[in-house]
DNA sequence: ATGAAAGCGCTAACAT
DNA sequence: ATGTTAGCGCTTTCAT
């Protein structure tokens, strides 16, 4: 900047203003400033700049989501990117894997960044470590423990509950819950939504699965076992394609119906094509980062929780009838 | 900082000193300042230590990819992040949507922030704009224009050219080619290969193809067209997507052949599962992340290209004969 | 081993 | 409208 100054005849303040596009500057000065710039292949450090403004804001924000190449993740990272490219903000990403450790450790290494505020999918049974950190937070696929912030949610026992009323519709009374870890609020909420829909009579559930490979071994168990389902329930994405592998494998894709919490892409090609209760990524996205940006921007209302609809999508794996 | 220094009752540079881990403190000191600093529950500001440090690293990168929810660029921006979590390093993701404007913007707007080095896959016809950037940069998935970098690509032509020769294989004589933007150089390769297997005797070619809706359009119109193909070859996933949706719409799915590049997941599970010439995202992440560090840890070498191998999965749609 | 002073690149506050 | 000075939070350099 010293150089452009000297380069273009004027106080370094001058090509400081120029730079910040202030107006009060002469168009003959802001020029020769301009010129300056493009000789000497000027670009302003954004660092040195934030370390001295008054509003100390980075224009970074930090996402932190299970698996940012799990379809849900990728759509929902999408979102955030889009809503924050069209305010000139950058988005630094992490994915925890389930590792609450990571969890923070990417929060902390984020911290030190600056970010102006972050997007969480809490993985921790308690996320009291953020108290301190810098800027708002809002949770978004999962609630929070220990920690203040907006909670942008899908409205899980209500979907996993339709979805189980669509199964018990079409004659089943035995019907499977297959979720994932039970320390998260997602996979707590569906099994309560499909024990509310069974009232006493709930069938085997199994939980903590962790990935598809885990949710086939666990299908091929219930349906090879004393008493299979007729139906079954999955609570995630990857663990509705581990059924679906389970029961092709089994030849039974025709004989047991399925509905899956969470749409995948080709969902619909399969065969059958798989019922789902679709949630809504990129609106759960760009939910969450509007509500982050006008946090950033000065809201102190008391923090809210916004829940996301979810849609039942008939599409042939869970009409099957007993 | 100072506030810990006060508290702990040393100098500011013995704060400095403890939080940097130099081991030339007296071990009673550096615990009072371990003290002060939980006390107080103060964070270095990176931002202000990397404007001072010698070696100016920010411990950040970029990426720029085509769409961090497909799941190509899904795989390989997640195996980017692995390798720079390894590091301690941080990594800002853009998507270009094949928009080369978006392209310079987000570099500019990640060189602004001064990361350290950035991987892209470029969209734009000419990426001459970077000269001039800070950092090393590393091309993944398309070769550059005009600027200097190591490139990580799969092998295009051979792959496309095996895809090719497998359609042949089982009798097929009037292949068709459906490809994107032919400004991309992975376009224009996996066309080469496509002409290369075929000698003179190549079919309809459909190009720039934007997304899966425009190629499965694509697809009925030739099928439905005075010459229809006997089989297809799609360069590229979001094509083959649309392909495998035309024909179960003309109910062809049996009868015409089709192979793609580049896997995608469920492809094993569609009816006809589908043949696909694989590529490895996750190998090229991790590749273009290593061959990055590696830059900015001060490789001096010429710039290289790697490329890696691409694998034909046959699962049924490629195998069906003439 | 510890500290004081200078300065990284920039903008705020205050001149002029 | 333009320039001058101080200082953001930290690390360097150099002294002790």
């Amino acid at each position: 900047m010293n150089d452009v100054a000297r380069t273009a005849g004027v106080s370094l303040k001058t090509v400081s203003r120029v730079v910040n596009g202030e107006t009060t500057v002469a168009p003959d000065l802001a020029a020769r400033v301009q010129a300056a710039v493009e000789t000497l292949d000027y670009r302003r450090h954004l660092g040195a700049s934030l370390l001295r403004r008054n509003d100390r804001r980075t224009r970074t924000i930090g996402v932190l989501l299970e698996d940012v190449s799990n379809p849900f993740s990728a759509a929902l990272h999408r979102a955030v990117a889009d809503e924050a490219g069209m305010r000139g903000v950058q988005v630094l990403a992490g994915s925890l894997d389930e590792d609450p450790g990571r969890e923070r450790e990417l929060a902390a290494a984020f911290a030190q960044r600056q970010t102006d505020g972050m997007i969480l999918a809490p993985t921790g049974s308690s996320q009291s470590y953020l108290s301190g950190f810098r800027g708002p937070i809002v949770f978004v696929d999962r609630r929070a423990t220990g920690a203040l912030g907006d909670t942008v949610v899908s409205t899980n026992v209500a979907g996993a509950a339709g979805a189980v009323r669509h199964l018990l519709t079409h004659g089943h009374r035995h019907i499977a819950y297959l979720g994932n870890l039970r320390r998260l609020t997602t996979a707590r909420e569906r099994h309560r939504g499909y024990l509310r829909a069974l009232g006493g009579r709930a069938g085997p559930a199994v939980h903590d699965l962790l990935d598809s490979v885990a949710a086939e071994r666990a299908t091929v168990a219930l349906l090879r076992g004393s008493d299979p389902p007729t139906a079954i329930f999955a609570a995630q994405n990857l663990i509705t394609i581990g059924v679906v592998r389970a029961l092709r494998r089994l030849g039974r894709e025709r004989t047991v119906a399925l509905v899956g919490f969470d749409d995948f892409p080709l969902a619909d090609l399969l065969d059958p094509p798989v019922t789902v209760v679709a949630q809504d990524p990129a609106r759960m996205g760009r939910t969450a980062a509007l509500t982050l940006f006008e946090r950033i921007d000065g809201d102190k209302r008391p923090p809210r929780e916004i829940r996301i609809p979810t849609t039942l999508i008939p599409r042939g794996s869970g009409e099957i009838a007993i």
